[in-house]
DNA sequence: CTTTAAATTTCGTATTACGAAACATTATTT
DNA sequence: AAATAATGTTTCGTAATACGAAATTTAAAG
């Protein structure tokens, strides 16, 4: 008895999800993506769900520390508590510490914002972002630590899937698609697999406006211990200054070094 | 009719908490803490709950990427959803935005730690920190963005505390008690709010190991554009080194300055 | 001072989460 | 490699929990 499409997946919706917990993450969610915080009323038209289930939610999170209420307009806002766990996540990364000084000086060294990713449930998750103090020139990226990008058009995100199994790169196009966000896309599953192959000989992606018009980037994975890639790492800025020149003939070899660099700070022996 | 102990308390426990919240919040932490992550039998006995009951409020909480499982321990971990939540609260403090390159400054000219905190359920908790690149000598201060410490032992809580009133600041007492935590803290009522007063009125509060031996700070108030006391902040280092001397003639009148010049930036107009 | 709107509390009820135990999987020992 | 132990996952009948409509209180606006 063979079950081939009996593959664990962490990301369908749990048959027996608590449904206080979903409501409390709706709840989170909506409440930090306001600026000004929320009313009840707004939290609770918003959501479809009565005042009174709310207010009850809200003070049981309130509490807890994960909501906290403005004394003058009586809005509920993000409590402090999810700044503590924020920075506890972080230490928990150990990763991203041994990294941190590796990173700040390839921004320096190429004044444009560098950043640190890894690959949690097929998608990237920014979890360092450091810029440049001088030279940005006033242009900041949107990207922010914790965000999300999906993996095939940028290029941290195609050196991560460089390295994946055909049969887990079946899944993730099927879970995600190949969603067109420039017209540089790659949008076609078989190109992507071209694509990917190459990437991974060549041991960087280069991302020319595959994800966002006008951002050009380069990235170069991170290895463990045991050679694994844990993570990627990217050089980002606007086209015009980031040119495919400039990436040859430099940022190339930049990111690559720096990526061996905080590899073996890892530990990474090197391949065979 | 007058009823003189109504006093709303949102830090006493609401009658009708909800229960998954409180286990939610008793997982998180607990996971949090534990740097290599839990299995559900250590959450499960831990808490005195039924191992089947872990599980199924796990996945959720694993679903909505507050949790999220090793795949190779299996062991489950803090999920990267909090490190999303963590940086968007930053974001809501743009007091913290505003402050930075000033806080920044300030850490490069004295060469030691600078903090920067809000008061919260009359307690300190600390929104930034930055160390001076170079000078700390390899001694850091153990503390965390996000953590929290009480009021009345260090110099930005003793700032803060100095414009409450009267009453606001017996029910601190009343609530948080003072604990002593060195020989110098500060332990007796009396003296506490003799002493913030004095605060008060020369406009800067210095911890002389109050909270912890060996380590000496100074601090001054931020005021926001309506002239409220809305954050504090301070200079700490290792006693040796931040002298009493060095207080009084040099690091009181950077941190009140740089203070001053935060205030404006958001919008202070000076007293009166 | 009156009116309106939102926030908070109450309370009987049905749904939801509970948790004991069965079952499955993984790790450990012999 | 087989057996055993230990942990992880699922099931399911039940009771406690959270629900949510409505009443009450509080705050804001006219």
């Amino acid at each position: 008895m063979f079950r081939n499409t009996k593959f664990k997946d962490k990301s369908t919706r749990p048959s027996n999800l608590v449904q206080t917990v979903e409501r409390v993450s709706q709840i989170i969610d909506l409440v930090g993506n306001s600026s000004q915080g929320m009313s009840i009323k707004d939290i609770s038209s918003t959501l479809g769900l009565p005042k009174g289930t709310v207010h009850r939610l809200l003070t049981s999170l309130a509490y807890f520390g994960y909501i906290r209420q403005d004394a003058k307009t009586k809005n509920y806002l993000l409590g402090l508590k999810l700044l503590e766990l924020g920075n506890l996540i972080t230490s928990q990364l150990d990763l991203r510490k041994i990294a941190e000084p590796y990173l700040k000086e390839l921004a320096e060294k190429t004044k444009e914002t560098v950043h640190m990713v890894i690959l949690d449930q097929y998608e990237v998750v920014y979890i360092e972002k450091i810029e440049s103090e001088i030279g940005t020139g006033g242009l900041k990226m949107a990207s922010r630590v914790g965000a999300r990008n999906p993996a095939h058009s940028c290029a941290v995100g195609k050196v991560l899937l460089s390295y994946l199994t055909d049969e887990e790169l079946d899944t993730f196009i099927e879970k995600k698609g190949l969603p067109q966000r420039t017209p540089n896309t790659i949008v076609s599953p078989i190109q992507l697999k071209e694509h990917l192959s190459m990437v991974r000989n060549q041991g960087y992606a280069i991302d020319d406006e595959e994800n966002e018009k006008g951002i050009r980037c380069v990235a170069a994975p991170i290895f463990d211990d045991k050679g694994r890639p844990v993570s990627a790492i990217s050089i980002s800025g606007p086209s015009f200054r980031v040119t495919k020149k400039l990436i040859q003939d430099v940022l190339k070899k930049e990111v690559i070094k720096t990526g061996l660099e905080i590899s073996k700070a890892l530990g990474f022996k090197g391949v065979t």
